[in-house]
DNA sequence: AAACTCATGTAAGCTGTTACATGATTAC
DNA sequence: GTAATCATGTAACAGCTTACATGAGTTT
């Protein structure tokens, strides 16, 4: 792999032509939470690619508007298959500022630690709430595999939500506890 | 938050003085896994951080040894906890090569789509049980935080692998099925 | 004395984001 | 006619990784 967006753009394009512009926006609509890809990465891209041979413009209109249309090549879905079945181990890469807080939650009283798990959760929870509104019927031949992923969107929310409103729940009882505790004495 | 580095650099410094060694070795074994930083990021925070009376340096020994001790100024630990109590939503990027692939796992046959996604499960089982064995006995008046993150990427990669595993469960029934309906007819 | 770990630091380079420029077409 | 959307592109910058340089102390 090249860059970081040459199998987003190589795979974009394989089920139907498409514009620098259509891939963005699908990007944008699909992969984006475990993928995402710019403007600034994806044109210069299309540029590279055609270059090497891996995808060929295809029409340079749609209405009367500019356009131009790029599809793969069969050596780009040769690459894109060599990508696919790769041995590599797979790049997995997280960058979660929440669970950076929560690491570092001792520094803050109860009240804020509470505060900070809550909206750590609702966080989660409305990320879940928005992936679930994405549902595209399934059509026969339609490739079904993007969906899947949607799916495992949901299943790590959720799990994090869930795993997110434990932790408050102890925080919380702790916190009640500690009043109760201090009354009685 | 001047740069992704600066609250790590903080929180570490927060409990007791370290060097930028001392910061990197314990990144690399505990907020990694959500909030990676490299020495080149590492030393030139360390500047900028003193410069800005964030920090200040400590004590320039350990053994017969050239070392640069920092803590955290009372103005660091300000800034700190302010980072903590922010109401900017906290940023959360996830990099995921294996999902990307199943994204477009379409590509290839059901045999390799489930090579696929049995290596992508084991990936996550792998993860888990490394996670796992990170076990340091919790100690009154040690920070207890940590050790809970250390619980959310049990939960989160559990999860994974569970759901990845019941993906496997359905491909393997929908390629026996098919060699049934083939062998019957 | 060789190898390893501790320890600090920087330069080059790569990747990716943001913001802007440009202009055509369509919807109101 | 004006606002919104479609569409392409780039330049500047921010952020981070990698590799290297350097050297002292420690272990074998």
């Amino acid at each position: 792999m090249l860059t970081g967006v040459t199998p987003v753009v190589l795979g974009m394009l394989r089920s139907k032509p498409r514009s620098g512009y259509d891939i963005k926006t699908f990007v944008d609509r699909s992969t984006r939470f475990f993928w995402a890809a710019s403007y600034g990465q994806i044109y210069p891209e299309l540029r590279r690619l055609t270059k090497a041979g891996l995808i060929e413009t295809v029409s340079r209109a749609r209405g009367g508007r500019r356009r131009a249309e790029y599809r793969l090549t069969s050596k780009g879905e040769e690459t894109l298959r060599e990508w696919l079945l790769a041995d590599e181990p797979a790049l997995h890469e997280l960058r979660d500022e929440g669970m950076l807080k929560l690491f570092f939650a001792d520094a803050v009283g109860p009240d804020d630690q509470l505060a900070l798990v809550r909206k750590a959760r609702l966080r989660h929870e409305t990320t879940l709430e928005r992936l679930k509104t994405v549902n595209p019927p399934p059509r026969p031949g339609r490739p079904r595999f993007p969906l899947l992923t949607r799916d495992a969107g949901v299943a790590m929310h959720d799990a994090m939500a869930k795993w997110y409103a434990g932790v408050e729940q102890m925080l919380v009882a702790e916190i009640e506890g500690g009043d109760d505790v201090r009354v009685a004495s």
